[in-house]
DNA sequence: TAATTTTATATGTAGGACATGTTTTAAATA
DNA sequence: TATTTAAAACATGTCCTACATATAAAATTA
C-alpha cells in the first residue's frame, strides 16, 4: 500500500472559481434563461480579475452550462452532458485503457438496450432495419470487402440506438464510432478471422418484429459473441 | 417543417482556437509525455492573443487533454472522457429530459453490464457482495425507513459497478448517484408504493455464485422492472 | 404610432506588465 | 575537482487597461 505523500489543494484559481460559479448556480437554483452576474461583477465579488473569471466562464460555455450574448450578457442554459466528452472521443487522444473501457460500453449498452427499443419501437423503424438488412444481402462487396460490411454493421446498429429514443444515448453512440472504427481495425489486423456470431442482423429485425425484449436481448448477446470473447 | 434561416459559422475565437490545438494534436500524432508549443508561440502562430490561447488551453487542461508546469510548459496527457461530465451531473443543473435519458441508461447499464461481471467476478466479490445483502436483511429500519433502504440499494448496486472491472464505467456511476437520488425521490413522492420486483439482491448475489451471466441479465431486468415500467 | 437612428453596455479580443515557481547555469565554497 | 549554493532564465499564472463588436434600449424622426 502506498504512503501517499500529500495531495494538498493546489488548484489553479481557475478552477476554484469554476467550482465557485458553479456552487453559486445549484445554491441559487438557477433556472434555465435566468442571467448571471456579468463578469465584472464576479471579478469584484471574488477578488480576482476578469481574466479568471472570462476562463472559468468559457470552460461552463463549452460545457453548455451557460450561454452569452453580447449586450445581454450571460444567462444560464441547460448543460449538455456529452459535450465535454464529444471533443476528445478520438483514438488519437485516448490511451489504450480507455478505449478498451469504452468499446465494452459499447457491448453493454446495446445488449442492455433491449427493453428501451420494445417500448419505442415503431412500424416504420422496423421497415427501415428490413431496408437495410435487404441492402446489405444484396450487395455482393459484402462478402469481399470488410470496409462495406463495416459500413452496414455500423448502419444498422446506428439505427437501433436511434430507435431507443433516448436522444443522450444514441449522441453517445455516435461519438463511440471513431473507438469502433479503431478496435475493429485493430480485430482484422490481429486475428484476420473476422468470426461473426450465429445471429446476424436479419435475425435481430425478425425478433424486434415478432419478439420479446428478452429474447431480443439474448440475441443481440449472441450476436455479438466474437467481441464478448475478446474480454478477459 | 421549419425554413430555418442559417446557421452560419459564428463560433467564438476560443473555440476555433481549440479545435485547431486539438487538430494539431491529433494529426502530429502526439503521445502523452510529449510537450506542446508554449503558449506564446501559439499565440503568434495562430495570429491570436495569448488570452486567446490561455482560454482554449484552459478548457483542454479542464478535459485531461494537456497539463501545465510552471517553467516546464504543457504537455500532453491522457484525456479523461468523464472529468467534463462529471461537474455538470447535478440534478440542479441538467434539464428533465437530460435526467431522463440519464435514469434510463442507468437501467440499460445494469442490464446489459450483466456479462462483464461473470467475466471478472472473484469469490471476494460474491462473499463482499453477501455480507451487504446480510447486513440489509438484519437492519429493522429497512422495513420503515426508505432512506435506509435507499442507501443499501445504493451500496449494492454500486458494488456491481465496481465489480465490473471498467474502470469508466465505475466512475460513471457514482456521477449517476444524484440523479438517481433525485428520481427516487420524485417516485416515492408521486407513487408512494415502492414497488419492487420479484428479484431481490439476494437473489442476484446468489445467481452471481451459481448462475450463468445470462440468468443474471435477465434477473436483473426482473429486478428493475418496477423502473422499467415507469417508462413510456 | 411606427420606423429609424443613436446611445449605452456587456461580452470579445488584444497586448503589456509583473508574480511565481522551476530548471538551468553560474558562482562560491570545501 | 567536486559539491553545495546562489543567481539567472524562462514558461506559466495573474492582473490590468484599452478597444472592438454586437445588440438591447432609448431617443429621434417621419
Amino acid at each position: 500500500m502506498a504512503s501517499k505523500i500529500k495531495p494538498i489543494k493546489s488548484v489553479s484559481l481557475v478552477e476554484q472559481v469554476e467550482q465557485r460559479i458553479l456552487e453559486f448556480l445549484k445554491e441559487n437554483r438557477f433556472k434555465s434563461g435566468d442571467s448571471l452576474p456579468k463578469e465584472i461583477e464576479l471579478a469584484e465579488n471574488l477578488g480576482v480579475s476578469r481574466n479568471i473569471v472570462r476562463e472559468s466562464l468559457s470552460r461552463l460555455r463549452m460545457l453548455g452550462v451557460v450561454e452569452s450574448k453580447k449586450r445581454k450578457g450571460m444567462i444560464i442554459a441547460e448543460p449538455d452532458i456529452l459535450s465535454g466528452i464529444e471533443r476528445i472521443m478520438d483514438p488519437d487522444l485516448l490511451g489504450e485503457e480507455a478505449m478498451q473501457h469504452i468499446f465494452e460500453l459499447r457491448l453493454v449498452l446495446e445488449v442492455g438496450m433491449s427493453e428501451l427499443l420494445f417500448i419505442r419501437k415503431k412500424d416504420s423503424d422496423i421497415n427501415n432495419l428490413q431496408e437495410i438488412v435487404e441492402r446489405e444481402a444484396n450487395d455482393p462487396l459484402c462478402k469481399t470487402d470488410l470496409k462495406t460490411r463495416l459500413a452496414y454493421e455500423i448502419e444498422f446498429h446506428s439505427y437501433l440506438y436511434k430507435m431507443s429514443g433516448n436522444g443522450t444515448l444514441n449522441r453517445f453512440q455516435s461519438m463511440l464510432l471513431p473507438v469502433f472504427h479503431y478496435m475493429m481495425q485493430q480485430e482484422s489486423k490481429a486475428a484476420a478471422k473476422p468470426v461473426r456470431g450465429t445471429i446476424s442482423h436479419k435475425d435481430l429485425v425478425e425478433t424486434l418484429r415478432v419478439g420479446t425484449a428478452y429474447e431480443f436481448r439474448e440475441n443481440m448477446r449472441n450476436h455479438l459473441t466474437p467481441h464478448f470473447n475478446k474480454l478477459s
